[in-house]
DNA sequence: AGCACGCCGACT
DNA sequence: GTCGGCGTGCTC
């Protein structure tokens, strides 16, 4: 009999691979399993059970696998539901998802060492000089990783040198395999047995007489266990007994004291949890709404005002399903997992929180994934970024997709290209779990859906405390302008609310849209701009390391003082970011402190922290920023929000641009006036009379949304019809024109006037490779998965076009 | 995605 | 004359 199993791979190929497998294996493993399996020539990958089963592949012979790694499944059988509906509704491989959905300390892979055949006499006159420099070095130490090999040979193609030598016997290559998740261990101490009567004490404390520093942490460590009643740590005993490590080893090497290890979390919490508050009145019926919308409903859409307090909500709901012992997720975008949030929901659930996103360290996230697994008390709630979707869940109660309209809960590049609110309602549907959006500002689509009874919806529009809207005020610039009422970018009427709120002593927050104008240099005698060689864009001015850098690539140079095509020593800094607003500032009001809160100044896993705590003790009085403003960030003393300009995002070249500004204004406009004194919001525009700026100024969602809602009926986009976007990517701009124009012509026959394109993005060259769009839009009638169908195959054959092969095809779903 | 195989330009 | 560039094809 034979046996045999199908594996994903963590690479993007679409289909399943089948390996052979013992009749006790067969036996062992189960779908969901991860294995080792060999590759290709020479590579070792970590592959994923899907199938366990004895027909053998017909045209091939399947190789055996490598070895088992696991004990029991990783991934059950409703995440493999999930990535199966990924893959077919987004369009791309499992492979991908596998890679994206575990922690990457899952998806071990092989490395080549290289080793000396000590058994061969070597002739040095045989080998050439690469060869000689691989055995030199071998001479030095035992192996060498490909990587090392990289650095000696000063050449990335080795493979062929090592080829050579391993013919001629004088080396051998292994492929090694590392586990890369290590639990986290600490070392205790404890007295050997030998002493534990007392007598046996007395005459360890004598003989340690002339040793009074290794006499002190016996004493120190008998007072602590005693005290404490609990184990010693080595650190810990350290510390308290003020020694080196060596007094603490000699005690160890002389059978004194004794060690032992433990294998702790990385992620733990040790603190009071508290009772859930009560809600007011408005919150508590709010939440009624919610649970008699759940009856009948999947998902519901609570539209709740910015400061109206849904956490509160959340906390409430959360509560009630960890007391029916079910999971819950909270998903928040990547960038509002800030520690205000955490420490509120620590707060209420304590140990029961874990937290899961990409700045957590590979370990910490196997941790996560594994008391999921388990059903760990430790992760009764999960709050995590759009990954943890990927979670392992087995009893989801409830799923939480906070700030509902955010962007970043798309993930757009690499594969797979899935949305995780529009997911996390599949995952919810899997569990029979309900899912709860809420924003103060819903996507367009979420509030069609809600209006259209597809969602229930639950309106909270009165803010906690009775603390009033802010009042809005919009701002002509281009009155400003003409009447030269302008200093730098601001107005004498922000200028004069910023200088009100500093002498109430309240704080005040700028805001400044990032993407669209950041600065440019420019010459001012041939208006030459810098460019990437890379990529078509002009370089972008970093003020604090004084150099022109590229936001697509990376690609970096130093300032330059004269113009690279005329030698005029003639440029000048254009448009303005976040650190000319910084500058201005510094300059109009010396003696207060400015901080800046962008993508520069929040590197790191504390970076945010930092500010926001800064702004929060109020050692900051006036915070520059930009989008990661608007995140659920609560400061109670801003009393003025201005935003330095509208015009850029209102503008921006996108069906969905309008919305995202009132989106984005909004929420910015709700970081003022949090406790009892009104807030007031600034809004500088050159067009004051656009109609969004207009709905901002009188919080008129609906207006808004009807506004939307009717040009899009009209312009044919969502929720009215889906958007499927194609990208062909390539190094020579010919050959992409060629493409695109095949394909949209293939997919015109199919789809007709709802192909748009080809068209090049705004930016059409990045990293050196052209880039042209084409657009697919579908009507709400034509079937979902015939429309795939049909892409899939001219995809298919695309691809067997011999001039096409090496276009790059991206498909993106929903790609806004 | 890797990685090997195979065919054409810039060097000892 | 070779080394090494990357275009092409395959991986159970």
């Amino acid at each position: 009999m034979k046996y045999f199993i199908d594996v994903i791979l963590p690479i993007p190929l679409q289909k399943l691979f089948t390996y052979s497998i013992t009749e006790a294996e067969f036996h062992f493993l189960k779908p969901g399993f991860r294995v080792a399996v060999p590759f290709g020539k020479r590579k070792v990958y970590t592959a994923l059970v899907v199938n366990v089963h004895q027909n053998p592949p017909e045209v091939y012979e399947a190789k055996s696998i490598q070895q088992i790694l696991d004990e029991k499944a990783v991934v059950t059988s409703q995440q493999l539901a999930l990535w199966k509906w990924i893959s077919s509704y987004y369009m791309c491989s499992l492979g991908d998802i596998f890679r994206a959905a575990m922690p990457s300390a899952f998806l071990l892979e092989s490395e080549t060492v290289v080793y000396l055949n000590g058994e061969k006499e070597v002739d040095e006159n045989e080998l050439d000089d690469h060869e000689f420099l691989v055995i030199e070095a071998l001479g030095h130490q035992s192996s060498l990783k490909i990587e090392d090999l990289w650095a000696i040979l000063d050449t990335k193609k080795v493979l062929p040198v090592i080829n050579r030598l391993i013919e001629k016997e004088l080396v051998t290559v292994q492929e090694e395999i590392y586990e890369q998740y290590k639990p986290k261990e600490e070392v205790y101490v404890l007295l050997h047995e030998q002493f534990s009567s007392e007598e046996k004490m007395h005459t360890l404390l004598d003989d340690l007489s002339r040793a009074p520093k290794q006499r002190e942490v016996v004493m120190r460590l008998f007072s602590l266990s005693a005290s404490t009643k609990k184990p010693v740590k080595k650190s810990e005993l350290q510390k308290e007994s003020q020694v080196s490590a060596a007094v603490i080893k000699s005690l160890i090497d002389k059978d004194i004291l004794k060690t032992y290890k433990k294998q702790i979390d990385r992620v733990s919490f040790e603190g009071e949890t508290n009772e859930v508050k009560e809600l007011n009145e408005y919150q508590q019926t709010a939440f009624k709404e919610i649970e008699e919308s759940f009856k009948s409903k999947e998902v519901t859409l609570l539209h709740g005002v910015t400061s109206s307090g849904k956490t509160e909500i959340y906390v409430q709901l959360i509560e009630n399903e960890i007391a029916k012992g079910k999971q819950v997720l909270y998903l928040v975008p990547e960038i509002a997992l800030t520690t205000q949030l955490i420490h509120r929901l620590r707060h209420y659930f304590g140990e029961a929180v874990s937290i899961y996103h990409s700045k957590y360290s590979v370990n910490e996230r196997v941790e996560v994934w594994n008391n999921t697994l388990n059903n760990s008390p430790k992760t009764k709630l999960v709050v995590g970024a759009r990954s943890s979707i990927f979670l392992p869940f087995n009893n989801l109660g409830l799923v939480i997709v906070d700030e509902e309209h955010e962007t970043s809960y798309k993930q757009f590049d690499p594969a797979p290209r899935y949305h995780a609110r529009d997911t996390a309602i599949v995952l919810a549907n899997i569990f029979k779990a309900k899912v709860l959006m809420g924003t103060a500002t819903p996507a367009v689509e979420s509030y069609f859906n809600a209006k259209a009874g597809k969602y229930g919806l639950v309106n909270l529009d009165r803010r906690f405390g009775n603390v009033l809207m802010p009042e809005i005020e919009l701002i002509d610039l281009k009155d400003k302008h003409k009447k030269k009422r302008m200093t730098g970018h601001f107005s004498d009427r922000l200028l004069e609310a910023i200088a009100e709120a500093l002498d109430n002593n309240e704080q005040v927050i700028l805001f400044k849209n990032r993407r669209g104008f950041s600065p440019i240099v420019e010459c001012g005698t041939c208006g030459h701009s810098p460019q990437c060689s890379n990529c078509d864009v002009s370089l972008t001015y970093h003020q604090y390391k004084n150099e022109l850098r590229c936001h697509y690539c990376g690609y970096r140079m130093a300032m330059q003082t004269n113009c690279q095509a005329c030698g005029v020593a003639n440029l000048d800094s254009k448009g303005f970011g976040t650190q000319q607003v910084e500058a201005e500032l510094k300059e109009l009001f010396p003696k207060v402190k400015v901080g800046r809160m962008d993508l520069d100044t929040t590197r790191g896993k504390h970076g945010y922290e930092k500010i926001i705590n800064a702004f929060e003790s109020e050692e900051i009085q006036i915070l520059v920023g930009t989008q990661m403003l608007t995140k659920g960030l609560d400061f109670r003393n801003v009393g003025l929000v201005g935003i330095m300009s509208a015009d850029a995002m209102l503008n921006f070249p996108d069906f969905r641009a309008h919305e995202r500004s009132f989106h984005l204004m909004v929420q910015v406009a709700g970081r003022a006036g949090r406790t009892q004194k009104r807030g007031k919001v600034l809004i500088q525009s050159f067009n004051p009379y656009h109609q969004i700026l207009q709905q901002v100024s009188v919080n008129d969602y609906d207006g808004m949304f009807t506004d939307q809602v009717n040009e899009r009926r009209q312009y044919e986009y969502p929720p009215f019809f889906r958007l499927i976007k194609v990208t062909l990517k390539h190094k020579d701009y010919n050959k992409v024109n060629r493409g695109a124009d095949w394909l949209a012509q293939y997919l015109k026959n199919g789809f007709g006037k709802y192909v748009l394109g080809p068209e090049f993005p705004p930016v059409s060259r990045i990293r050196n490779q052209y880039h042209k769009n084409i657009l697919i839009k579908i009507p709400k009638e034509q079937s979902l998965g015939n429309t795939k169908t049909y892409i899939k195959k001219i995809r298919n054959s695309f691809e067997a076009v011999p001039d096409f092969r090496s276009i790059r095809l991206i498909i993106d779903v929903d790609n806004y």
